[in-house]
DNA sequence: TTTGTATTTACGGTTTTCCGCATAAAACTA
DNA sequence: TAGTTTTATGCGGAAAACCGTAAATACAAA
């Protein structure tokens, strides 16, 4: 079993439940942080120890306060962690339940594990701890099947994306195609900005650029 | 101090650490529940006993899983309970932090406490106890001032937010006034829709329709 | 009831969005 | 390389959204 895990969390309710949860599973040492920045540097400072931190639990969404932050977020966390610490284990424990968010950090961020945050989060925690020390991906239970009935979303490139993050911002189909042209992209005229709406909402079966902004939004897109 | 709590909750993680802090407070006995039927029923039960329940601590939102419910969230929970035992003091604990469902929970639902999943929720839950013990309102620390920040909200009537709902489900303008016709609504005619969504857009700030939406959204207004 | 004010509605014109079509450009294939 | 397919662009017209204005209606105070 794992010896030293970390867990970055701020909820503080939940700390005592979740390290109840790895002592059972006999593992020594447990640390916490409830910044992602403080976690960042207790991985940083146990790598030159005897026994560095081996495996990562941690949340994606951290409440904001008066302290200043460089990390604001359990993504940024993880993609500043696999620059200091690439192999170190990593499992991310959430309530987020969009699926265009969770593909996109197993598919980009390669995390090992992702644990949603609900009814059954004390067995699916265990069940992932175990997975992932053997080296196994894991996903909890009821997001196999629709991790797969996400492919619509994959069929979205990064332009899509953006198109609709600038949708949502409020520009106009003009001030996108200038946008596009600015930047240098592919398919930057206004007839092609207009085509990609409608591809756009032909996928998401959305009747209006309204709706499709409101069903990105939903999805966890933008 | 209460003798009687119910927690309704489906995170298991989070109920240890909660327990914890009632017992704390000298609070007797502590029911739980994962899903707002049960919780019903528990308070429901509870009602013809010689102790029944005195504190309602209750999340807002409830994953779905294969069990069928009547009751999906923690505001149709409350609802149900306001019209068995309206007496029942009433804790909303949950990440929720858009002041739109704040606002209206406090006004609308009447609820006697708001404490915000974070960092200092242990501190706050304390506070919140005492204070509901002493027919007291409490809302956690940095929701004060955004609750009296959010008067722009208060502005939109609940044919803005009618309106909104139906502009983010992909209905047109022309949709919108029949809809509108149709329920014999105030202000019906396609210009007045039209000045509606002005009046909305210059309220919030928003260029377009499609921004309009994704703020309404984020703010959590629909 | 009358008067004044605010809201609602209808009309008309402008801008933006939407969409089909034709051509041009690019990518791909044999 | 030449031919084929896909993608991008430009143009024009229709539909929808946008916006000012004025008449009609509703509402409140006098």
């Amino acid at each position: 079993m794992f010896q030293k895990v970390l867990i970055a969390e701020d909820q503080n309710s939940i700390h005592k439940g979740l390290e109840n949860i790895l002592k059972d599973l006999k593992i020594k040492e447990i640390a916490t942080a409830q910044y992602c920045d403080d976690a960042l540097l207790k991985i940083k400072a146990s790598l030159n120890t005897a026994n560095p931190i081996e495996l990562l639990i941690t949340d994606l969404s951290f409440k904001e306060d008066h302290r200043d932050r460089t990390l604001t977020s359990g993504q940024e966390l993880i993609r500043a962690v696999m620059d200091v610490q690439p192999e170190l284990k990593i499992i991310v424990f959430s309530v987020e339940h969009r699926i265009g968010k969770i593909k996109k950090l197993i598919e980009v961020s390669k995390v090992d594990a992702y644990v949603e945050k609900g009814r059954e989060e004390s067995r699916e925690m265990i069940k992932a701890v175990r997975a992932v020390l053997k080296d196994e991906i894991y996903y909890s239970h009821n997001l196999a099947q629709l991790i797969r009935s996400a492919d619509d979303i994959s069929q979205t490139d990064i332009y899509d994306e953006l198109l609709l993050q600038l949708l949502a911002k409020g520009l106009k189909r003009n001030q996108i195609a200038s946008y596009f042209e600015e930047k240098d992209l592919p398919a930057r005229s206004l007839r092609s900005i207009e085509k990609r709406i409608n591809k756009l909402k032909v996928l998401f079966d959305a009747n209006t650029s309204e709706q499709l902004v409101a069903i990105a939004i939903d999805r966890g897109i933008i």
